[in-house]
DNA sequence: ATGGCTGGTAGAACCAGA
């Protein structure tokens, strides 16, 4: 017998200032799972009403004051199993869950990593590769079928960014993060079910910049989120979008949603 | 013109995002 369900993520940059239109998103696309980033909130004050009215009962909550943040809500049963700090500083970037089904599903935030993209000018920088290595020595021991997913804040491929060439010094694009992703891809032979749908050179974005005059008409975007399967499961993943309609919703998120549908 | 905006928290001539 043979089960469907449908995961989504989103950078939502403050759940609170998005409640309206991730009430939308939900009653439009009616995913079973929704793994969201940057909630901003506290979990004390999360606003579980909204997505309990909808049938979302399962809330796993990984929240902190003003930064960062990260929530799994679902509508079908899900049991936490882990919340790492592969930062080593408290921050709230990861939580991990696991489906009755056996599959685990985690949800990460890997630092932005500041502006400039050297370790010794910039200690976030070195933040965000070393965040990189214990996800690597992670996924090098991993052996249950998992679901990654989350903003990355890296876009590896040249068709993920709009100029390869006048990124390449930008942080999210640089060479060096470009092949320690690469590395982290390789450490469990992770499936990326974007390029596995939307193969390269194919133009694949899921964030645009709030300064652009016009978003969609500029199209400076960026591949930063992304939904990586175990090789033995990658199969089940039958359709895989980005909601890139949702980048021009009244006060929108700078991200637009991923959603994957699974044939288990 | 890849920072032109946006949010949170404080009460900033702030910090952070990417």
């Amino acid at each position: 017998m043979s089960q469907t369900i449908k995961i989504a993520s989103w950078n939502i940059n403050s759940i609170r200032a998005r409640l309206d239109i991730v009430e939308r998103f939900l009653q439009e696309e009616s995913p079973d799972i929704l793994c969201l980033q940057e909630t901003k909130v506290v979990d004390q004050i999360f606003p579980e009403g909204m997505f309990r009215q909808l049938g979302y009962n399962h809330l796993i909550l990984h929240g902190q004051l003003m930064h960062h943040g990260v929530a799994i809500v679902s509508r079908i049963p899900i049991r936490e199993d882990d919340r790492f700090d592969w930062q080593d500083n408290g921050e709230a970037r990861h939580v991990g869950v696991q489906m009755e089904n056996g599959v685990r599903l985690e949800n990460v935030y890997i630092p932005a990593g500041g502006d400039i993209p050297d370790r010794n000018e910039n200690p976030k920088f070195g933040q965000k590769l070393d965040f990189l290595e214990r996800m690597i020595a992670w996924s090098d021991q991993l052996d249950t079928p998992t679901i990654l997913v989350g903003d990355f804040n890296i876009a590896p491929l040249e068709s993920d960014v709009w100029s390869h060439k006048q990124l390449l010094n930008t942080v999210s694009h640089t060479p060096l993060e470009c092949e320690t992703l690469a590395r982290l891809q390789n450490a469990h032979n992770w499936v990326d079910l974007g390029r596995k749908f939307v193969p390269a050179p194919e133009r694949l974005y899921t964030w645009w910049s709030y300064r652009a005059r016009d978003w969609a008409e500029s199209d400076r975007g960026r591949r930063l989120d992304h939904m990586w399967a175990s090789p033995d499961i990658a199969n089940a993943a039958v359709a895989h979008r980005v909601v890139e309609s949702c980048r021009g919703w009244n006060k929108p998120s700078d991200h637009a949603p991923l959603i994957t549908e699974f044939q288990f």
